[in-house]
RNA sequence: CGCGGGGUGGAGCAGUCUGGUAGCUCGUCGGGCUCAUAACCCGAAGGCCGUAGGUUCAAAUCCUGCCCCCGCAACCA
């Protein structure tokens, strides 16, 4: 095995103000399924997660509720975090951006690139509500287009003829919160230069990213960058800028620098050295997006990091939005489900699964068709690879001693192809090309199943026992090695094939042991099928709430 | 004419860079098997590759226009 690699893996904070849906799974679930194959390749990989916090959208939810934003995000922080680990999704830190931690290094980064000349402040003039007695972010403000007279639109742009325009130009504004017509009203903010990067961002950004996005990004490098507003005034939750009173930072600035608050808490609670994941050469970072937040991880973020004492990331994942059977999300048309209720129903590894045979490193969006999900985990999951540890195994235990024997050279042969494609599946994997190993995994299933019903085991019992077992034996080391590389992905499914075998712990170089002369314990059932008045359920629970 | 991505049998995808008999899985239909979670195996039907043009001996693949979907458009997060 090579020398152990040192990596840090984020996935997108998500914020305090939502819970979770099946949208956000799609990241946070091919996050696990890399770090979980990086763990079993004996690599040293850290899954680093927290809860974005602060904002307007919490400050204002919070006041409507009548308690503290701390309340608030307190109880967001938990239900997070159940929702994650019944998903099986194993996080190495999940923090959150309200921390000491965070505060001191938004601090200390704030400072370094003020001291090098790259802050300004500059008075702007903004919507204020005297009745709110706050400051109108874009989304806070609503009105009529001033170009095609649509009603009901936001401050910043028209979803009915895409135009884009500044609040103020907004006719009859209201503030979306109390319905007052906003007044103008300036204050001072503090500026990041980030036109001061435009050289090192040209170079930067398409060696970090997919060439997809570096073509979205030359949008932006190719014309000469604007400076980014990184205050906002009271009131807002958030942290407080050094040396000002009532400026606090905007909350996309001390966001992302909680992917490093929350490793420098795993570090302290393991007694390791931050800089040795966020500085060290031998160190990688991947940080793992939406495509909806690209600019703030592409642009922003490196800039800053830059002037920092930290490394900029070495990669940044895009992946595309999810949709459900070919649209979006909606409230509305009842496909807004929440983790929450999807688990009151299946079981987290179907959706796993699926995930699994959907997702590949580029942009495109992934679609889960409720039809195709239920046929395809019934088909594949549960028809074709969990079928062969059932057949296999409940043959040898009922109608045989329990023992495996020895595969005869036949099977060898079969068993020798599945372990070869070890090294073709740890790449799929490896290229967060999750779909390519499924469909790797599911032809060595597709072979299995072939040599099962030509040798037909269930007819020879008594004439020739010792082939038989050798054919059942083939089948079961083949399935064992189909479910440690189907591991990442089924974590629990998976530590019930272990106990089958009684082995525990599998590592991905277990592959190349054939189980030879091994008692079998019971056979448990590993997965059921899906129900699919199970997913109408789902429809009907997300309607009503 | 804002920018990027996408549109391939009923469903979900690969193939497009490097033109040359349209591939995979599911579903459907017919047959086989009965160890297994109505699972497994064999066979068949089903596509003028969004659309209209162009280049070429030859286009899903290269070029142009148009339509539809997703995302972005720097103060929503």
């Amino acid at each position: 095995m090579a020398e152990p690699r040192r990596i840090v893996v984020t996935a997108a904070l998500p914020y305090a103000n939502g819970k979770i849906h099946l949208g956000h799974l799609v990241e946070y679930l091919q996050v696990d399924f890399w770090t979980r194959f990086q763990k079993m390749r004996g690599h040293e990989c850290l899954y680093i997660c927290a809860d974005d916090t602060h904002g307007t959208p919490i400050m204002v939810r919070a006041r409507q509720e009548g308690r503290s934003p701390e309340d608030l995000i307190a109880q967001s922080l938990e239900e997070h975090q159940q929702d994650f680990h019944d998903f099986l999704i194993e996080f190495d830190h999940y923090g959150s951006t309200h921390s000491e931690e965070n505060k001191t290094l938004v601090s200390e980064i704030f400072n370094t690139v003020k001291e090098k000349g790259h802050i300004r402040s500059k008075l702007i003039e903004q919507l204020y509500c005297e009745h709110d007695k706050m400051f109108l972010p874009d989304r806070f403000v609503k009105g009529t287009c001033p170009r095609c007279g649509s009603t009901e639109q936001y401050g910043d742009s028209c979803d009915k003829c895409s135009a884009t325009y500044s609040p103020m130009e907004l006719k009859d504004a209201q503030c979306s919160l109390c319905g007052t017509k906003p007044t103008i009203k300036s204050s001072e903010h503090l500026l990041f230069q980030l036109q001061h990067f435009q050289d090192f961002l040209k170079e930067w950004v398409p060696q970090h990213t997919q060439p997809e996005i570096a073509r979205k990004m030359s949008e932006w490098l190719e014309q000469d960058l604007r400076e980014w507003d990184i205050s906002r005034d009271e009131p807002y939750f958030g942290f407080k800028i050094p040396g000002y009173d009532d400026k606090y930072f905007y909350v996309w600035v001390d966001a992302p620098v909680g992917y490093i608050s929350s490793t420098w808490q795993w570090c302290q609670k393991k007694g390791k050295k931050l800089e040795d994941y966020w500085q060290h050469k031998k160190a990688e970072i991947f940080h793992c997006i939406g495509k909806d937040i690209v600019y703030f991880h592409a642009l922003f973020w490196p800039a800053l990091l830059s002037e920092s004492r930290f490394k900029t990331p070495s990669a940044i994942w895009v992946h595309g939005m999810l949709t459900i059977n070919g649209e979006k999300m909606s409230k509305s048309k009842g496909t807004f489900i929440s983790a929450r209720t999807y688990l009151n129903h299946l079981s987290p590894e179907h959706l796993r699964y699926y995930y699994a045979c959907k997702l590949s490193s580029s942009i495109d969006d992934l679609d889960l068709n409720l039809e195709d999900f239920t046929q395809r985990v019934n088909s594949d999951l549960i028809g074709k690879i969990t079928n062969l540890g059932s057949r296999g195994a409940q043959l040898l235990s009922k109608k045989m001693d329990g023992v495996l024997g020895t595969p005869s050279a036949e099977g060898l042969d079969l068993i020798r192809y599945a372990q070869k494609q070890s090294e073709t599946i740890a790449a799929h994997y490896e290229a967060r090309d999750f779909s390519k190993a499924i469909n790797e995994i599911r032809a060595i299933a597709d072979k299995a199943n072939k040599y099962f019903d030509e040798k037909a085991p269930w007819k020879t019992l008594e004439s020739h026992p010792q082939e038989t077992k050798e054919i059942i034996s083939t089948i079961l080391n083949i399935f064992r090695i189909l479910s440690i590389y189907l591991k990442p992905i089924l974590p629990h499914y998976v530590s019930r094939v272990e106990k089958l075998f009684g082995e525990s712990n599998y590592s991905w170089y277990h592959v190349a042991q054939t189980l030879e002369n091994v008692r079998l314990n019971e056979y448990e059932h590993l997965s059921s099928r899906i129900d699919p008045v199970k997913v109408k359920a789902i429809l009907e629970e997300t309607k009503k709430t």
